[in-house]
DNA sequence: TAATAGAACTGGTATTAACCAGTATGCTAA
DNA sequence: TTAGCATACTGGTTAATACCAGTTCTATTA
């Protein structure tokens, strides 16, 4: 047990420390609540600076793994794991969470002139063209929801079908075609009623309540990629989400 | 302008740096995008030490306020200011952006035992006690959702109708009567129909769809403090939050 | 015996120093 | 003129060191 740091590695030391005592945690090393060994201790153990220590503490403290009381000590956090952004509000891991299995329908991948507000938001400029996305959501092959998606893409940038089909996340598309990686997002839920067209795709009644939820995703540098609509079926979709008090 | 820092002042340096440069951020004395000093200018204009001053932009980077580019520089973030959690979830703060008056009715407060599920929740023993709030949310004076809120206090600990009215915000009193910092929480949203008694307090029909926000939040050290559910009126009330990506 | 002072831990803040790794720019050589 | 490389910026990582500030426990003292 108890892996080594390699100095010759090109992942910096703290990450890799940072890696070591994830495991330890996830391997149940130490038990909820329980402190683990102190910076001091750590830094003759793994032959690194207290600095290095820190940082990799600084690391999982944000990630919720760890958590610090001065005078005391650093204890392992009692929350089952945390998932990132994409996971919790990823549909198919919360369909997965449900005993659902997942599943998606492609209707349609174009390239359209949204409307004025869609650009806005998108801080794109007037009559400019976005990648539009449409999708069916499934849960054990009985429709959930209906994605659509706006993707502000660069000038010769391209999704295919075949892309969406093969890694299933536009967003592991966008970070490993585009590097535009997913950092944060603003989002709206509320409750509208179902017209006609959309009724008959979610296989409901017109005038059924539905959940919209809108978000808008900014990447690594703040700017917006992503407006996405989706509308679920109400009696069959919960939204999970994790908060954090942003201060210190 | 550009105050200094105060060697002596109990906060800490890199705090104090934190906060003149969030000030002039929100002074707008440099554009959004536009690139603050770097970090060994900074170093010498405040004759701190450029660990110091890295802290205080991690700080900010983490609250949204500056990201960095490797090999550019640190920039001003176009986003609009962010909100901790309490603001974001805030049922008052989403009003106002509203534009309508928030207010509340506080119905009663008092000692129960609650379901085996929510003791479970709040990680309290079977059959223990929990102080139970249940209030009416109101929007210019008319009703939007109604609210249950149990919180674990420790023995001895008391809130009171007085110290809610004057405060208004239950996360304060716990903040400043209890050091219990709300930290972070789970939340779900879902849809469901109004009961007859439902109706009757949000001034709806029976059966009108209505959101129902489930919160349990935790303190500093991971620990439940309240668990609470809010029922929405669908036709008035949009929830809005803002996801973080947790990974690095 | 009980209260208290202090030692010995814990994490928190700050400095100095050095080098690595991306990015932009301007000069130089083809 | 232009491709490419050197250079001088930027932030990123790591170290060694010192001292401050809470917490816990023990040994001393009243």
């Amino acid at each position: 047990m108890s892996s080594l740091i390699d100095p010759d590695s090109s992942a910096p030391k703290y990450m890799q420390l940072a890696t070591i005592i994830k495991q330890q945690i996830e391997a149940e090393i130490w038990q909820p609540r329980q402190a683990i060994p102190s910076e001091r201790q750590l830094e003759s153990q793994y032959a690194v600076s207290r600095p290095t220590i820190r940082q990799a503490i600084d690391y999982l403290e944000r990630l919720g793994y760890l958590y610090r009381e001065h005078g005391r000590g650093t204890f392992v956090s009692p929350q089952k794991l945390q998932k990132g952004m994409q996971e919790l509000t990823s549909f198919s891991e919360d369909l997965q969470r449900r005993g659902l299995q997942p599943g998606q329908i492609i209707r349609s991948i174009s390239w359209v002139t949204p409307s004025e507000s869609i650009l806005r938001r998108l801080e794109r400029p007037s009559g400019s063209q976005v990648l539009q996305i449409d999708r069916i959501r499934l849960g054990d092959d009985s429709p959930i929801g209906l994605q659509t998606s706006f993707v502000a893409l660069g000038a010769g940038e391209e999704i295919t079908r075949t892309d969406l089909e093969r890694s299933g996340s536009l967003y592991r598309i966008l970070e490993d075609k585009f590097n535009q990686i997913p950092t944060e997002a603003d989002e709206t839920l509320e409750i509208t009623l179902a017209t006609v067209e959309e009724a008959a795709l979610l296989h409901i009644k017109p005038d059924a309540p539905l959940l919209l939820n809108e978000r808008l995703t900014y990447n690594q540098n703040r700017r917006p990629i992503e407006f996405v609509k989706i509308l679920y079926r109400g009696d069959r979709y919960r939204y999970i989400t994790r908060l954090f008090r942003s201060s210190k």
